[in-house]
RNA sequence: GGCGAUGUAGCUCAGCUGGUUAGAGCAUGCGGCUCAUAUCCGCAGUGUCCGGGGUUCAAGUCCCUGCAUCGCCA
């Protein structure tokens, strides 16, 4: 058996954020749940790197295509080592290799008649990278990007898509699973119900050059899907190496809800034209919805992984993620629900349960797991068995379905009734007692082999605090599921160690933003001194801040590399920053410095400022500058530093 | 406009093919224990199961309709 698992690759116009991280969290946990079974697994993730929106921000940033999208990726790449994620390949669309295969693909394809040249003629909107419709229009403008289509007539190459359609409905109908949730698949079929239309593959290079050449026509590239989804069996070396064979048979593709079209209908049509089975499974995840209102302000409006790795740790980021969100369906995030995780379910459930029993088992078995005596054996203890054996197969059950939220639910309820053990045993009287040490160590052999079956399920979820609870039991990670669907898995005698705590318990008040708790604690004391209406926030009136409130504050050194009046606006500049993602930040200096005399410039950038739209710019920030009386002069560090260098 | 999804305790959600007093976790209140990260255990609740009709001996669960939110399509 083989296990391959992908995320897509993602687009380098954007740095990696809350759903790029679940979507890999995802796929690593699976590929590490499934080497767990004892599968030959691989797991893959990747950057898209062709396209017009790469070369506008290149050229915007100041550098190559080729250099902007190294940059970006490597964004990417090293995101993944903070939250515990270990891909075993990294590809990129710009690696000679996949270019080679995909103009192989190409060229087949072309050959074999599949791919046809036509003209076309429609409206085009270049932030959507797409011809647009008149309907979709508001006001005679993209409502996405707020900018009118050029009527763009074009020839241009089209894949025979719509030759597949029956044969892809026939597929689908015979194969229940390969789309979930089923939700998804129904989403599919429907769409299909419609007839089909050709899909177009190619830009000329007249407007993008940005891409993979077409092997039959130099003058024009390919567009988007026709390179994106060949990654896929480009990281496997097809159509010759190894890899591929064993591989690809056992694919498993997971992808968020909206890119469902390309994978479920484009890319299974372009493997059926190659001869290429379809994949195994498209596992379809819905959005994070993020409350603002509710998010601390350290982390800003958007949610960055790495920022909430560093402070939550990468085992709680995936705890969280995977316990929340019921696969296929959106889920909110907020920094106050993943705090009551970690202080519920890790801290004072799992970890405390960690804490306790291996404290007993310190004091009253001398630190070592102790032997059982069948006849000292309580109903109790075959209860917390069954149970423990039973919650292995069930957690098995919902990891392999991806119902990762069930797979959780299940092991803690085994937790819970360790805990409930714990209280019925009251192992602390039975050591009071020297004639029921038998008793005694029978009923901590238990609870070590319950900790034990819990441990195991973890370690494809919380890989780094699983390898902890299995060495304090004396075990070496990895430990295979198959080893341990069984009881009397640790023998007597062997040596236990104190992980220390395992989760810290947070408090919440320090954690979240200076304002929310504010109205708590007013409402609280209300209800502790009398019943008094209901008071209104206010600003703490005290002129002194804590450190806690300035270390809110992202300051960070930023460069300018763009910078261009706002008409109309008197007094702003729209600026282009680097810090180091490149962002747009409105600045009031028009009256005291031009912009040409900005760009190189290093300036103090408030980089968690709350955005705003200025003139109808979306400013992401503000630069710090020194005001007296009339004059204004911007910050800049004493020496040239590199931009996003934090300021502290 | 067409199709579909969702609407259940203060919050987040479970409730498969209709069947006894509608559940879980968190939060809240009270009690207990002391091995433990002020943790754990027990008890206590509260719900016009979105509104309105209908089918049925029986509906959160099926049908019709309305409202709200979201998605896909045009």
């Amino acid at each position: 058996m083989s296990f391959y698992v992908t995320t897509p690759i993602f687009y380098v116009n954007a740095q990696p954020h809350l759903g790029h991280a679940y979507t890999t969290i995802v796929a690593d946990t699976a590929a590490r749940f499934h080497r767990l079974n004892g599968e030959e697994t691989r797991f893959q993730t990747g950057t898209d790197e062709h396209g017009d929106k790469i070369a506008e921000a290149a050229a915007k940033a100041g550098e190559t295509p080729q250099e902007y999208a190294d940059r970006i990726s490597a964004l990417f790449r090293n995101a993944w080592p903070d939250l515990d994620i270990a891909p075993d390949n990294f590809i990129r669309t710009t690696d000679p290799a996949h270019k080679r295969i995909v103009q192989a693909i190409l060229q087949q394809v072309y050959e074999q008649g599949d791919i046809y040249f036509s003209e076309y003629e429609g409206l085009y909107c270049k932030g959507c990278e797409r011809f647009v419709t008149e309907k979709e229009l508001v006001d005679g403008l993209c409502p996405d990007h707020q900018k009118e289509p050029e009527r763009i007539r074009e020839q241009n190459y089209f894949f025979r898509m719509s030759k597949y359609q029956q044969w892809l409905i026939d597929h689908i109908k015979q194969h229940p699973d390969c789309v979930t949730p089923e939700r998804y698949r129904n989403e599919v079929l429907s769409f299909l119900k419609e007839p089909l239309e050709d899909l177009c593959i190619s830009r000329p290079t007249s407007r993008l050059t940005w891409g993979i050449p077409l092997p039959f026509d130099e003058k024009f590239v390919t567009y988007v899907w026709f390179d994106a989804l060949i990654n896929y069996i480009s990281g496997l070396g097809y159509p010759n190496d190894p890899l591929f064979a064993r591989y690809w048979p056992a694919a498993e593709h997971i992808i968020a809800k909206d890119i469902l079209k390309p994978h479920a209908i484009y890319w299974p049509t372009m493997l059926r034209a190659i001869g290429v089975p379809m994949y195994r499974k498209l596992h379809v995840h819905g959005y994070w919805n993020v409350n603002e209102a509710k998010m601390s302000k350290s982390l800003g409006n958007v949610v960055r992984p790495g920022e909430l790795a560093a402070k939550y740790g990468a085992d709680a980021v995936r705890y969280f993620l995977l316990r929340e969100m019921s696969f296929g369906v959106d889920a909110s995030f907020s920094e106050e629900a993943l705090l009551g995780r970690q202080n519920a379910d890790l801290a004072n459930d799992l970890g405390n349960l960690f804490a306790r029993s291996l404290a007993m088992l310190k004091k009253f078995a001398k630190g070592a797991i102790p032997a059982p005596a069948a006849d000292a054996e309580s109903p109790e203890d075959n209860e917390l068995r069954e149970a423990a054996l039973a919650m292995l197969d069930e957690y098995s059950r919902q990891m392999e379905a991806f119902a990762f939220n069930r797979a959780l639910q299940a092991v803690w309820e085994v937790v819970s009734r360790a805990n409930k053990y714990i209280v019925t045993s009251e192992p602390w009287v039975l050591a009071k007692d020297p004639a029921k040490a038998p008793r005694l160590h029978t009923m901590l052999y238990h609870l070590a082999e319950t900790l034990r079956c819990i441990a195991v399920t973890l370690q494809p979820v919380m890989p780094s605090a699983a390898a902890k609870m299995l060495q304090a039991l004396g075990l070496t990670p990895p430990c295979r599921l198959a080893d341990h669907r069984c009881w009397q898995v640790l023998p007597p005698g062997s040596e236990l160690h104190d992980p220390g705590p395992l989760f810290p318990r947070l408090d919440k008040k320090a954690m979240m933003a200076a304002d929310p708790p504010a109205a708590e604690a007013a409402g609280r004391k209300g209800k502790e001194k009398s019943a008094g209406a209901p008071t209104m926030a206010q600003p703490a009136s005290s002129e002194l801040i804590d450190f806690n409130l300035f270390q809110k504050l992202d300051l960070r050194v930023a460069e300018i590399i763009a910078a261009e009046p706002i008409p109309k606006a008197k007094r702003l500049l729209r600026l282009t920053v680097r810090a180091p993602e490149e962002r747009t930040v409105v600045a009031g200096i028009a009256e005291h410095y031009q912009p040409e005399d900005l760009v190189g410039r290093q300036v103090i950038l408030v980089a968690n400022l709350k955005p705003a739209k200025l003139m109808g710019v979306v400013s992401e920030g503000m630069v710090l500058a020194a005001k007296e009386g009339s004059r204004l002069t911007l910050l800049r560090p004493d020496t040239s530093v590199a931009a996003g260098t934090p300021v502290s």
